[in-house]
This record gives C-alpha cells, sequence and structure tokens, in this order.
DNA sequence: TCGATTTATGCACGTTTATGCACGATTATG
DNA sequence: CATAATCGTGCATAAACGTGCATAAATCGA
C-alpha cells in the first residue's frame, strides 16, 4: 500500500509540530496510532524535521527545538544573547512612572530580567514566570493578571484574565508574538492568546513588540493587530532592509537592537 | 519494563536540571520516586550529565556547577531535605480530582515540586513562583489568583484577590503558615496574607498545613485560624511531643512526615 | 498514452538504547 | 569500627531504532 490520502505527508509534519508546540513533545508510538500509520512512517518524519532543524530527536519521540511549555525558564536561555540585545532596546521604553503590561513570551521574559532593580514603574502581567522574575526588582509594582493558566501559553489569557484587562489603561503595552509580516501584521499561535493580546493592545496608549529575526515574515494562524497599529517594533541587527522598509511603509517605527554583545 | 513513556529520558535530564537550579540540590533517591523509576536511573541520569559537565554529582545525590544564588528561591533553600520530607507527606492527600488551594511559602513551593507530574487535578494558587513550578506537571489544570503583588509575601493577597477567592469552593486548602501554636492557632507576618489566609480556609473543605519545626510555639502578630480550624497538620518526626499532644487536644490530626532525609 | 522515475510507505532484519536487578565495593555516621 | 545507605558494574530484556528492500501511488517524459 501507499499514500493513504487520508493525510498528506506534509499535513501530517504540519500536525506533528503543532503537537510539539502544544505539547512540548511528542511520542512516535502515539502518533503512528494517531495518524494510522507504522512507527517508521513517524520515524522518518522526525528524522527529517530533526535535519531540517524543527525538532529534536530523542530516543521514543521529540522535543521542540526550543523547548517551550514544559520548562519555561529554558525558553529563555535558548539565544541569550540574542534575546538580551532586544531586551536592552526594549528596557529604555519604559520610563519611571510608567504603567506597562508586559505580554507572555520568552523574549518578554528576558525583557523583565533587563528591568533596572531600581526602576520605579507598575507591570502588569499575565505571565507567572515573568512575576517571578519582576519579584527581584524591588522598585516596581507588580499586578498580577489571574485566572486559569493555558499552558501552550505559559499565561492565564481566557474569559477571567480579560475581564481583568478591561479595567487596565496601560502606557505601554509589550507584546509577545509568534509571527510578524508587514502584510499579515503580528499573529500567534492560539487562539485565546492572540484574543487576549488583541485587547490589552487596544487598550494600550502604545504597543511595541520585540521580535527576533527568526519571526520576521511568518505568519502563525490567528492575527492580532495589523502592524500598523504597533507602534514599536524592536528588531536584531540583522534584519533584512526589504522587512524594516515594509514595516515603516506602514507607519510603525522601527528601531534596531545594538549588535554588540555589550 | 522499559520505557515509561510517562517522560522521556531527555525531559528527565532537563527537569532535574532546573531543580538543580531552582532547588540548589537534587537527591536521588527524591527523583526516583518523583520521576517513577529506579534510583539506578537516576544514578546513571547524573553520572552522565557530571560527565557532561552540567552537574557535580556527589554522595547521595548532585550539586549544580556553579552554586548561583537565586534570590528568590533562596527561602527554599533553607533547609531543603527537611522541607522535602514535610512535602511528601502533604502530596498525599491531593488526590486525583481535587481542586486544591496552594498557599504562598517555601514549604508549600516544595509541596508543588513534589506533587506527580502526571497526577490530575486542578490547583489554584497565588503565588507566580508556586504557578511557575507547576507548569512543569502536565497533568494539572492551573488556575491563578490575580492582583497586586504584595512583595513581603510574594503573592496575591490583597481585595482583588480576595474577591476571586470568594468563588472558590477548594476540596482541600494547604495554607502557608508562619508561626503555630496550639493556644495562638496559625499566625502570620503580615495583615493582609493573614487576612487572605482566613478567608480561604473559611471557604475550604478541609485544611491542611505543613509546618517546620522551628515554627512549632511561636505565633506571629496577626491570627489567622485556630488550630481546631486546621483538618491536618504535617510536622516533622522530630516535632516535641507535647505539642502534638496539643495539637490534637484541639481536634486537628496531626501526621509526622518521614523522618530519613531521603 | 505508456513506460520510466520518483516518492511515500510498510516489512523484516539486526543493532542500539534505556532500564531494572543482583552483587560486591564504597562511603557516611555514630 | 560497625552498620546501613549509597554506589558502580555486569547482565538481561524489551522497546525503540536504522537500514535495506519491496510495493504501489503519483509524476514525468516523450
Amino acid at each position: 500500500m501507499k499514500m493513504s490520502t487520508e493525510l498528506l505527508l506534509r499535513e501530517r509534519k504540519s500536525l506533528i509540530q503543532d503537537r510539539l508546540r502544544t505539547d512540548g513533545r511528542v511520542l512516535a508510538a502515539d502518533l503512528a496510532r494517531e495518524f494510522n500509520v507504522s512507527e517508521d512512517t513517524i520515524r522518518r518524519d522526525l528524522r527529517e524535521m530533526a535535519a531540517a532543524g524543527l525538532c529534536e530527536r530523542v530516543y521514543g519521540g521529540a522535543l521542540p527545538i526550543a523547548p517551550d511549555a514544559g520548562s519555561l525558564s529554558e525558553r529563555a536561555t535558548l539565544a541569550p544573547g540574542r534575546k538580551a540585545a532586544l531586551a536592552r532596546a526594549a528596557v529604555g521604553f519604559i520610563q519611571p512612572g510608567m504603567t506597562v503590561f508586559l505580554d507572555a513570551g520568552s523574549t518578554n521574559l528576558a525583557i523583565a530580567r533587563a528591568i533596572a532593580p531600581d526602576l520605579s514603574a507598575t507591570i502588569v502581567t499575565n505571565t507567572p514566570l515573568i512575576a517571578s522574575a519582576l519579584m527581584e526588582k524591588p522598585g516596581l509594582d507588580l499586578i498580577l493578571i489571574g485566572g486559569p493558566l493555558d499552558r501552550a501559553v505559559g499565561a492565564a489569557v481566557g474569559a477571567r484574565a480579560q475581564r481583568d484587562v478591561e479595567l487596565l489603561r496601560p502606557d505601554l503595552c509589550v507584546l509577545g508574538t509568534c509571527g510578524a509580516d508587514a502584510e499579515a501584521g503580528l499573529t500567534a499561535f492560539h487562539f485565546e492568546d492572540a484574543e487576549f493580546k488583541r485587547l490589552i493592545a487596544s487598550r494600550s496608549r502604545s504597543v511595541l513588540a520585540a521580535i527576533t529575526s527568526d519571526k520576521l515574515g511568518t505568519a502563525a494562524p490567528h492575527t492580532v493587530i495589523g502592524i500598523d497599529a504597533a507602534s514599536t517594533l524592536i528588531l536584531e541587527a540583522n534584519a533584512p532592509e526589504a522587512q524594516i522598509a515594509a514595516f515603516t511603509a506602514h507607519g510603525s517605527s522601527v528601531v534596531l537592537a545594538g549588535e554588540c554583545a555589550g
């Protein structure tokens, strides 16, 4: 037999990637059962995906290349240098006395860590890990958005959290983002997360997003806001000229993070 | 038997590293129990990690290669072995399907870490650090109580948080406690914290507190509840007979945590 | 339209890997 | 210095693995 027609190879790989993102891992045996193919086929898929840098092969299955969900703290250690540079550029936008919403995301965790210990400001976040990190900055007032935690996102993004947000009018919203494209705008992997981001962004005086280069030109399934709704985009120094031009054409100001590690 | 499917080898090692970073040490026997594998397997893991320069192998467990001082988690490192024993005893009271409130406090953080990765239950907490730790247990539903964070307590305990709590009726409330005395009852250092604890305790079907021996017979400034309102007290094995007797005289059941450090 | 090629898949085979167990050696502790 | 906990090693085993090969659907070339 061949090609079951039920699922194209590409579809299957795409679904496997989804599972990796949401579950933080996949088991070869599980996938074989779920897709009605032999484990050999799944193993082949995983091997190819690993070769393409899309996942990490391990005995029994595979893990995301950036181990997310499970160990959130590890995502931040992924590309520390690059994220740190972005973070340094981003904290410059947080002025004393401001009220700032810090969205979920590993880049935003890096931003939280980069905040000066004595900065006096009010930070609102829906992400426990970011709140924990901020607890070590004595100058900050912290407000936690509560509700059921979405473990794919690592934050509270549901109806409960949205209701809390409706009482807020932050001076600045620092959005985490899963994809950024001039046409598609800022996008997210998860529906509720996108909904939440859209809400908080719409209520903020200005919107900022720090975006690693690997997300440029990509679009995740769910739209958050158009590029024109983002006041400022912080990109890495190696961002393609074309992308930068496309973003500025939409009215956003683009800041390039310092290239040097220092 | 082989490959338990519950946890991939790589995931296990990754979790061990997390523990090393946050706790400052790990015990082989603890890890074996927590991950449902034999100690041999854990020892092998630790040996390999040590060979890879990820930790330092010591008799009984392992230490981080560079003992960094995570200021937030420092409290939890104060008496890790003792707290771990209390924690193991406490998790026994969390049954599948229950809704449990996990209060702030370093002992409760240890309890959170001791929860089996595959336990299926709903955990409510007002402490970002505990929420972060629980994020790594895939079986749990997590609900975060939000609001302004009290940085002396490390949790949300204000009016906003109390309003959230008024919608809850947990099966079990695991209280953190700053002092425990047969006459003074359970007490706390901070007024709002005590207020919050009193509220959540009064709304829970049963109340449990795990208490290190150094808190026995002491009273902090603010009363939470009388001893008679605590269904179960978990004490260390070295707790004085007199204290135990006084507690049971008030109608609480007392559980002694396993004596051995392992 | 028809053969040739590629592609996706399953199967059989031998290999590797993760794990637990048994046993003797080592180490902490009192 | 005695005892119990902890350790490492060798061994057994089952799961997971990769490879080579066969097959059938899709694609291509003429």
